[in-house]
DNA sequence: CCGTGATTTCGATCTTTACCGAAAGAACCG
DNA sequence: CGGTTCTTTCGGTAAAGATCGAAATCACGG
């Protein structure tokens, strides 16, 4: 399948930013180019298209459907698995955070948790003032996440939309 | 410098999860060790605490200044460069989102904006509509960012702590 | 302006990660 | 059941990234 200068330059740029977030490149480009194709995609059009292997983009393909972000779709008269993004951009956007907190930002509340624990039935006051307060901030920021996952998307995105949103919730928070 | 258990496994911690949002694990762990250390310390105590190159270190620390969350401080009858870390957790994760923002953030945001550009003037409509899908998630984000950046840790701190702040928000946005 | 100690630079390794392509494995058809 | 087509696994290789340590540079006191 043949690219458009700017779907060339979206996808490449797509993977480099990617790559900045200790996403594999690859994995990104496939996304990025799922993420404007009109229709669903099989392995063999990925692998064309990005000119990388068939195996990467199997694997590349799997690793996106464990982030709960692409579905397989079959139509009729085609054995091939295709690929097509799941939801919008700000469902993209939300798996893509839950992902990674669950992978990467729980474990360390857990570690966080278990070295207060240890901590508090003696150890040195200063690491448990630090440690206390990494972990006032990792709980804070979960407990924010957690309730922002309860609201839905149209929600936040009609409320996100409003001009001058902040300015408009500190009014009820007087000092 | 000897590292409690309790150290040693919270700055291990601490590489590992930096390496997978795109750090540098030694940086991170100097990171680490800054954050628990109770007063400054200089390349030559880092280098023999980790266990890493003096050199390495040199750069690492550079590479965390760069980011504004450590600062050199220089005492009386002590030729050597010390660090500490600046500011609390609080500013702290304000400089490092920040630094990330404005080095991998905005060059996408300015990436789509030159797209939309190219495609308003005449382009695949599909390709118009994805694109700007995400342009406006990007937007959104970046405005919403930015008037957060402009509320004082204190007032974000104070508000976040609040028990349920979400659903106290929302009902100031009714349907 | 020399010497000492601190710091940085930089090329050479070492380690990790990504990627390929051949072969194995599934799913499906007749 | 073979045969066909699609998918996945996996060992080897290549590329990228991190780290080291020697040498160059810098900073400052005497």
């Amino acid at each position: 399948m043949e690219l458009t200068p700017i779907a060339q330059k979206f996808i490449v740029h797509w993977g480099e930013m990617g790559e900045k977030w200790g996403i594999n490149r690859t994995v990104a480009q496939i996304h990025g180019l799922l993420y404007l194709s009109p229709e669903p995609l099989n392995a063999e059009e990925i692998s064309d298209t990005l000119s990388v292997a068939r195996s990467t983009v199997s694997v590349g393909l799997h690793e996106l459907e464990s982030w709960g972000i692409i579905r397989v779709v079959h139509t009729l008269g085609d054995r091939t698995d295709r690929f097509e993004i799941k939801g919008d951009v700000y469902e993209m956007f939300r798996f893509i955070v839950e992902y990674r907190k669950r992978r990467e930002v729980d474990p360390t509340l857990g570690m966080l948790r278990e070295a207060m624990v240890e901590l508090e039935a003696g150890g040195d006051p200063h690491t448990r003032e630090k440690i206390g307060e990494m972990l006032a901030l990792f709980e804070t920021s979960d407990s924010l996440y957690r309730q922002i996952q309860k609201v839905s998307t149209q929600t936040i995105v009609r409320i996100a939309k409003m001009g001058d949103i902040v300015s408009k919730i500190l009014k009820f928070f007087p000092e």
